[in-house]
RNA sequence: UGGGGUGUAGCCAAGUGGUAAGGCAGCGGCCUUUGGAGCCGCCAUGCGGAGGUUCGAAUCCUCCCACCCCAGCCA
């Protein structure tokens, strides 16, 4: 066991494992399951549980399996398997040998139904659904007894038998646990086991017609594989005393569940109902959209495994139902980023620079630093040459207090090269800035040491003959409100959907080398965020590039506060 | 007016009777050839509320309030 444990923030859930470890509950093991249905893509709000349950795992040296929970063959598919498993492993989780489905179950899980029948605890209800509900009673009044609660066992073992024959058509006839109707938790009031299902299952074709409920599988798989902590969400809490009454009538080996609480982040939706609509709807391109919360989505984004559970660690473990910043995921994110992240130079929305001084058909290789904060990154040469493209917003014809860009008349120093000077200015037709003409310092040259002149700003710039043209895709948060799920006064979700989300620029000009981004590279430009080449749409020698994340933009900040306070404009 | 949970800063979150950790956000400042990064500092006389016990209460007791979950043959 690592003795580094301490090392790790103390949460309730890690409290309570090494308690268990202390008074030896388990015989000193710690055995964890992440159970995700195959039903969609996994999500960020998994990641929280996949972080959870394997790094709690890793942490007291026990195992984590993952189970797939496909006990519904109506709703789920192969393709979502695939797609977990890779992103389980994406995440850097490995569950070894012990990939596990609730379905290779099904037969043990039988058996223990016929004994729970034998034993006068489970019988075979031929009530319809509604009738069932009508039966259950409500919240503050108990419920009804099934006129077929009272079958003999010889019936209910033949009736069960036949159910699994596909002798009854779906939904005439359902096996049913014997507990409690008028229990204040509806979860006891004699709850489904098995339901009549004529589907096709993903994994045991048509061998089965008869499905176990969620709560009849569960905690008998975590009970057949020895889980010791079976840890689930919150609204799982009602269903603990169930969970505890099948393995305890059924005298097997006892996991113990534990519950906390989901993740919740400002900004996006969570529930995969509402994700799937988006897709359907081609609200986003799909489920691995850039845009999209799911693992998926966000590795095509850009995002790096270590942040997610760099993330996961600092939000905590806790019962208290919150709603994380989105901040703090971009905060792990970019934490991550700049320690890896290679810099390059790209203008997103070119402005021409003309340095008049510099002589035409002269080209420089200078040295440009890959990252400052890695010297072993090492560098790498960018050409410098005449004709030049600066940012847009990097030149102010009348610049505001504080501004320390170019301007008329003004200095600033263009990054690993020379110090320039705005000399004129040329506009077209409409008055609108076409070029910016200035001059050059040849003293100034980076690295040379020549001359001790600081200026204010630093820009990034690229050779206009050298540069390489790309697609990037300038990505923002899917919603404009931090609680788009919270309907206001019923609106529904899709109404607060943010319709800059994706803002694509077709020619942005680059630094040459960025012709040979690969996917799974990151890279920064410089002063303007982080980039990765789209893993989909990118061809060899033609990278799309997705905006990652911004960088922190103190200056956005200033110009905006200061909006505020002087409403005047300009 | 059933049952199960949860309330500590703008957002998370430690703390479990000895006088409110930490992170994010925010705000100052330093530094800087990225207005990035980094560094320094500030940010709860207060722990949902009211009583009570105690030398001492976020922690114990009583009552109250707010919010979340449960009436699928979904998970």
């Amino acid at each position: 066991m690592p003795v580094n444990e301490s090392s790790a923030p103390s949460h309730f859930i890690r409290n309570i494992i090494k308690e268990d470890l202390r008074t030896g509950k388990f015989g000193g093991r710690v055995h964890t399951r992440f159970p995700p249905e195959p039903n969609g893509y996994l999500h960020i709000g998994h990641a929280k549980s996949i972080c959870l349950n394997f790094g709690l795992a890793e942490e007291f040296g026990g195992k984590c399996n993952l189970r797939f929970d496909d006990t519904n063959p109506v709703k789920e598919e192969e393709e979502y398997t695939r797609s977990i498993m890779e992103d389980v492993r994406w995440l850097g989780f490995d569950w070894e040998d012990r990939l596990y489905f609730a379905s290779d179950y099904f037969e043990q899980l039988y058996r223990w139904a016929i004994e729970l029948i034998k034993k006068g605890k489970a019988y075979v209800c031929d009530l319809s659904a509604e009738q069932i509900r009508e039966y259950r009673g409500t919240l503050t009044e108990p419920g009804k007894e099934s006129p077929y609660r009272n079958r003999s066992v010889e019936e209910n073992l033949d009736l069960f038998e036949r159910m699994k024959a596909g002798e009854f058509p779906d939904g005439s006839r359902t096996l049913r646990a014997k507990i409690d109707m008028a229990s204040p938790n509806l979860n006891l009031r004699d709850p489904v086991m098995y339901r009549i299902l004529h589907a096709t299952h993903h994994r045991t074709g048509d061998k089965w017609c008869i499905y176990p409920m969620y709560d009849w599988a569960h905690g008998q798989s975590d009970s057949i594989e020895g889980i010791t902590h079976s840890i689930c969400t919150l609204e799982f809490e009602d269903h603990r005393p169930l969970y505890d009454w099948f393995l305890d009538e059924l005298e097997v080996y006892h996991p113990q569940q534990i519950e906390f609480a989901r993740l919740n982040l400002t900004y996006t939706v969570m529930s995969k109902r509402m994700l799937l609509e988006l897709v359907q709807e081609g609200h986003v391109e799909s489920w691995d959209d850039p845009r999209m919360p799911t693992i998926s989505g966000l590795r095509r984004r850009g995002y790096t495994p270590e942040s997610i559970r760099d993330f996961a660690e600092r939000i905590g473990v806790a019962k208290k139902e919150s709603m994380i910043d989105l901040a703090l995921l971009e905060h792990c994110l970019r934490d991550d980023l700049n320690k890896r992240a290679h810099r390059v130079m790209a203008v997103l929305h070119p402005l021409k620079v003309v340095i008049e001084n510099y002589p035409e058909g002269e080209v420089e290789e200078l040295d440009a630093v890959n990252n400052p904060e890695d010297p072993s990154m090492g560098t790498r040469k960018i050409p410098f040459s005449r004709v030049l493209y600066i940012e847009q917003d990097d030149f102010r014809e009348d610049p505001p207090r504080k501004y320390f860009r170019l301007s008329p008349g003004k200095e600033v120093r263009l990054r690993y090269a020379y110090i320039i000077k705005c000399v004129d200015v040329v506009k077209d037709e409409q008055g609108k800035i076409v070029e910016v003409r200035c001059t050059y310092d040849p003293e100034t040259k980076s690295g040379t040491g020549k001359t001790q002149r600081r200026v204010k700003g630093t820009l990034h710039w690229v050779s206009a003959r050298h540069a390489f043209e790309a697609e990037v895709r300038l990505y923002d948060r899917l919603f404009s409100v931090p609680d788009p799920a919270g309907d206001k006064e019923g609106k529904g979700f899709k109404e607060f959907l943010n319709p800059e989300s994706l803002v694509t620029i077709n020619s942005a000009k680059l630094e040459p080398g960025l012709k040979y981004a690969k996917p799974d590279e990151y890279y920064q430009f410089e002063r303007i965020g982080y980039f990765c080449v789209d893993g989909k749409d990118s061809k060899d020698g033609a990278p799309v590039f997705n905006r990652t994340v911004p960088l922190r933009d103190t200056w956005a900040k200033i110009e905006k506060t200061a909006a505020g306070k002087q409403p005047r404009g300009v």
